[in-house]
DNA sequence: CGGAACGTTGAGGAGAATCAATTATAGTGG
DNA sequence: CCACTATAATTGATTCTCCTCAACGTTCCG
């Protein structure tokens, strides 16, 4: 079986066993959570913001992202998932969601009911502490982001924004860190940067000319890693990929 | 167990149950969790950048803050933590950190096993929740940091601080909206919120000439409270203090 | 009293925003 | 297959926040 056939929730669970260790009933457990799918066009919400939700948003296929608002209309994209990402995992335990989540190119989704999590979560206490750690992992990438919008010029911004990534999805299985598909518009890559979409071209360009990185028709190329990593200031520490943490129960 | 210590709990106890519900018993582990108390003086690490942590630190009175690197040596403060919160809560899950946890004023902390933290979260999966929604509210301030970083102009990024910590203060009880300590000095606050200490220190003149906000002395007075959450854009939900949140064991 | 940290002010410059066109590109229906 | 349209990418000119650099004032504390 190739990852390209994988089940959304092998990619799930991928995701889960790179960083915590599940016996095969747990994984068994993940395998079997009762889900249906849906398709979501481009730009459109699939969780509105303020809602009351009782399920959770695994990516099935596709790319999403999370819109919060801002007064005067402007918005900003506070996270981005790919396939295998539970993008809304936290309302497990808090439903109340602050932010909507919308597809950026045509998205499939399943919508795990949280009442199949919870019963996973309760009958499997290393899967409840997995969810947990796997919400610390978005955590790690959103505080990653604060300091990419608070202390990066948009050059260093967008380069590091290009390697997590690059890595994120190579994680995945689905790509390769030189060469991955990332359907993103130059609008949207805007509200992710905290940039303007004519400042984010302009800087494509720069990178593109300073033969690191170009991105067209939906896929992103990455010509010169080390040069990339090296503008981006990027240390992928806080992607929490270096294996599997002890899990509570046996050191408890 | 020294009488400061215990008090420490309460307020991390506290916080956790203005989110989740506890009984008496899960109550009762939080406060019997064993700890020891360290005075950290001003502008001091207490938690090592890439430091592989057993313990997390629950600050029992002052300030800290979250640091992360900037390759030409600039920094960002990514969180800011008061008395009642567990700054590295998320390292019981994932013990290698990718921060640094500094004090900004004289601070007094708790260093509690994570060995205590485990014992308690396995002996009652409640405690193991209540810690799950704990980070999940980080995370949530996070997010709306990448909002405020990534989208407001300085005058609202800077209110948008103030009001935060106005409420996070005051839920702690140990302060009021319109009065409380924020030992904050300008070039902090500019690591906080992306700026310069220099443009900081010129926003915080336009809002008390504004008659909103003035900081002075380590404190902090909001004088329009309304007028300041306007030009904040300030929406209070990503705090998550809208009550309890169901418990998953009663659910499932 | 003297130094160190912090706060304040001014002048000039740089990065990104804004405004406004123009040019691809992709999809749609005739 | 070609107009027709909408969306996305690109370019140029101008403006404006915010940064940088440099100096000076203030507070606090040994």
């Amino acid at each position: 079986m190739t990852f390209s056939n994988m089940s959304a929730l092998q990619l799930f669970l991928r995701r889960l066993t790179a960083r915590s260790r599940l016996t095969r009933e747990e994984q068994e457990a993940v395998l079997g959570l009762k889900s249906h799918a849906a398709q979501v066009p481009a730009h459109v919400d699939f969780v509105e913001i303020g809602e009351h939700v009782d399920h959770a948003c695994l990516i099935a296929d596709g790319l999403a992202g999370r819109f919060e608002q801002v007064r005067d209309g402007r918005r900003q994209i506070t996270a981005l998932h790919i396939a295998g990402d539970m993008a809304d995992l936290p309302s497990v335990v808090s439903p109340k969601v602050g932010w909507a989540l919308a597809a950026l190119t045509t998205t499939t989704i399943l919508r795990v009911p949280h009442a199949e999590l919870r019963r996973v979560a309760v009958a499997y206490p290393a899967l409840a502490e997995a969810f947990w750690r796997d919400c610390v992992v978005d955590s790690s990438i959103f505080s990653e982001w604060v300091v990419n919008v608070g202390r990066r010029d948009a050059k260093s911004r967008l380069a590091h924004l290009l390697c997590e990534m690059a890595l994120r999805i190579e994680q995945t299985g689905s790509g390769d860190r030189s060469l991955f598909k990332l359907a993103l518009s130059q609008a949207d890559l805007a509200d992710v940067l905290g940039l303007t979409s004519v400042h984010v071209n302009r800087t494509l360009q720069r990178l593109r000319i300073g033969g690191m990185a170009s991105m067209a028709a939906g896929s992103v190329t990455i010509s010169n890693w080390d040069e990339l990593v090296r503008v981006a200031d990027f240390d992928e520490t806080y992607l929490l990929l270096d294996g599997q943490a002890p899990r509570l129960l046996d050191a408890a």
